[in-house]
DNA sequence: ACAAATCAGACC
DNA sequence: GTCTGATTTGTA
């Protein structure tokens, strides 16, 4: 057949390609990056396919402007996973292949890569890890376990269930060197980039003669595509990255493990709204090795399909260090101790004798800055973000009032400005504030705050931990950064100020969520061989998270949940997608789903809800409206959605902007 | 009568 | 998404 025409996936948001004259163009070119006049300027595409025939008038047919033989093409296998991924979250083909290049590669220029020494060649003679930790009995086996999928190459999801503190990493660094052994690749998806600098010194330290490499978006442009290219290399290689790691072009691959799969992180939350986390079982299987899913409180979704015998569960019940022994909970009701500002009478005492001690204390809660807002005393008037629907936080070293979705701050006002009143009061406690508290208890204490406003940039993390293991810090305030996967060893008091928003919350994973930040923050405490003391306040202790957090114990409350998710005929037992749209006038956002929900005929086994406004209505002046569907029928709720999407689509929108969501996490 | 704002459609 | 040309709206 005389092949002539070049069909190219671009990064615009239709659900098309555009078809160029193939030029000299060949078989072994798809999945290569070339340079096209799209419009006017030239761009990025990707080569995903070379036909003999098209649609288009040959008059309007043009040549490909340039070919990329500099940097290598995508495989095959990769350009189906990408497919598949568009396919799934019913998001243009074109954004997500392009999305899968590194921003360095997506510019319409030769990538010329600069001189630079080589490194180091790694012996491969032997791929002998140096650093190497004695495994407990039940470490030893989880290994040997996921080791035997990687040896037989079998694709496997293994749930690795092992509480705070149970050496869930050495597990992986044992299987991981299984892979390496064989001359394969294993991948290491972390939730945050906080905690990949530690981790990563972790693992080369471990793998003394190994490649290891990071991906994630704080590495610089030519790190980045240095570490992206790396990855069409044969040969072991360790991979530690964030989510949209799992999107490269991955090859050999003989492992993935996901740490902390619970993690709300792997969920991006903006355009391809991908889950990290579930596109990473699609890879394995496409590459025929083990998946391992780890955390100390899995989420549901995970946890289900383990009771269903989809996934193998895995359990480490006991700390790695034996003489580290699980932490005491104890709950204070918030009705008998009165909590002025923030901290009750027991709480304190708590801090105080650990300091005395010479040990350290960490103190939670999940607000930053001064309080949640400012209020007038004689006519109730609060302070709201002008933009969004919300309040505004009240900052004290600012002197200003934030919004914590948009942005927006302000100077404090000095009287009410509905009443005139001059007395306005913060109301709560927010990071700020109890900082402020504590330092008035402890005035020579050494404290650290630790939330998004002091740690702006990667490095305070560093420090931070630093100072910590040092022992220069006495007592730690922060918000829920403070809970991912640290190893303190000479903390011992943790107190957890409120937490019982989340109790009220419309969402229905927030009890879930709750109680695995709060088993992760109480797994802080006392990780070497001084027993730990966590200290939770709340109103009402006799719920029944309060009652499961004391006994420590995740799995009889999470299937307690799920029996309550199954109830209610939610995720896992369904699955659910959200057509979200937002815009200046909320007429027209709601009119624009209204007309949306119409253009489909509803299957039976489908549910359309109603029309609603967002959680958060209005956000930087945008009002936003959705409508969840969901279904238990998977393959029949993905061909509604692709109709509906279609329908959708066919239709002028102006002022309107709209997007699916599938399996979305908060509603 | 002209300029600015809005809209519809193409983009290969 | 961006760009274009056509149509509507606004103003002197």
């Amino acid at each position: 057949m005389t092949v002539l025409i070049a069909r190219i996936a671009l990064d615009v948001p239709l659900t098309k390609e555009f078809d160029y004259l193939a030029g000299d163009l060949v078989l072994t070119d798809i999945g290569r990056r070339v340079t096209v006049e799209f419009g006017n300027k030239l761009v990025i595409g990707v080569l995903i396919e070379l036909v003999d025939h098209t649609e288009v008038l040959p008059e309007k047919l043009k040549a490909i402007s340039f070919i990329h033989r500099e940097t290598p093409a995508l495989s095959s296998e990769c350009l189906k996973f990408l497919q598949f991924c568009a396919r799934y979250y019913h998001y243009p083909q074109g954004q997500v292949i392009l999305q899968a290049l590194p921003p360095g590669l997506r510019k319409p220029k030769p990538w010329k890569p600069r001189k630079t020494v080589k490194p180091k060649p790694k012996h491969s003679a032997s791929h002998s890890a140096v650093h190497r930790h004695a495994l407990n009995a039940s470490q030893q086996k989880a290994a040997d376990q996921v080791l035997q999928a990687v040896h037989a190459q079998r694709f496997e999801t293994f749930l690795l269930l092992g509480i705070t503190g149970s050496g869930k990493t050495e597990v992986y660094l044992k299987i991981a060197e299984g892979v390496i052994q064989l001359g394969r690749k294993a991948l290491l998806l972390v939730p945050e980039i906080n905690l990949t600098p530690q981790l990563e010194a972790r693992v080369r330290d471990y793998f003394i003669n190994v490649e290891v490499i990071s991906l994630h978006s704080n590495l610089t442009g030519v790190a980045r595509v240095k570490n992206w290219l790396r990855l069409f290399e044969p040969g072991p290689l360790v991979i530690i990255g964030t989510r949209l790691s799992i999107l490269a072009p991955l090859s050999d691959l003989g492992l993935i493990v996901v740490d902390e799969e619970h993690d709300a992180s792997y969920k991006q939350q903006e355009g391809l709204r991908y889950s990290a986390r579930d596109m990473a079982l699609m890879r394995a299987q496409n590459a025929s090795c083990p998946v391992v899913l780890g955390s100390a409180t899995p989420s549901l979704e995970s946890l289900q399909q383990a009771i269903r015998h989809r996934y193998h569960l895995i359990t480490l019940n006991e700390r790695a260090n034996s003489l580290a022994q699980l932490p005491q909970i104890r709950l204070i009701d918030l009705r008998h101790f009165s909590a002025p500002d923030g901290l009750s009478d027991p709480a304190f005492n708590a801090l105080d004798e650990a300091y005395q001690r010479g040990e350290q204390s960490l103190v939670f809660i999940n607000r930053r800055g001064y309080s949640p807002t400012l209020w007038c005393t004689q006519c109730g008037w609060s302070a709201g973000c002008p933009r969004c629907s919300i309040r505004l936080v009240y900052h004290l070293r600012a002197k200003s009032t934030r919004c914590h979705l948009c942005g927006w701050a302000q100077s404090v006002p000095r009287q009410c400005p509905d009443c005139g009143n001059s007395e306005l009061r913060p109301a709560g406690e927010g990071t700020q504030k109890l900082e402020q508290t504590l330092r008035a208890r402890f005035p020579l204490a050494r404290l650290a705050r630790v939330d998004s406003d002091t740690m702006g940039h990667s490095e305070g993390f560093t420090e931070l931990r630093t100072a910590l293991l040092n022992h220069d810090l006495d007592i730690l305030v922060g918000t829920q950064m403070l809970t991912k996967g640290h190893d303190f060893p000479a903390l011992t008091c943790v107190v957890v100020v409120n937490s019982d928003g989340a109790l009220f919350s419309s969402d229905f994973r927030a009890e879930e969520r709750l109680f695995a930040q709060l088993l992760q923050v109480a797994g802080r405490a006392g990780r070497a061989n001084k027993i730990g003391q966590v200290l939770v306040q709340t109103y009402q202790p006799e719920h029944p998270l309060f009652q499961a957090l004391i006994r420590q114990d995740y799995l009889p409350y999470a299937q307690y949940l799920l029996e309550q998710r199954q109830a209610l005929g939610f995720p896992p037992f369904h699955y659910q997608a959200v057509l979200h749209a937002s815009g200046s006038k909320a007429e027209n956002v709601e009119d624009f789903l209204h007309r949306a929900r119409a253009l489909t005929g509803i299957p039976k086994n489908i549910t359309v809800f109603e029309v609603v406004p967002a959680l958060v209505a209005k956000v930087a002046h945008k009002y936003r409206f959705q409508i969840l569907t969901q279904s238990s029928d998977r393959p029949a709720f993905h061909r509604f959605l692709a109709a509906w999407v279609d329908a959708i689509r066919e239709k002028p929108q102006s002022k309107v902007q709209w997007m699916l969501e599938v399996d979305p996490i908060d509603l």
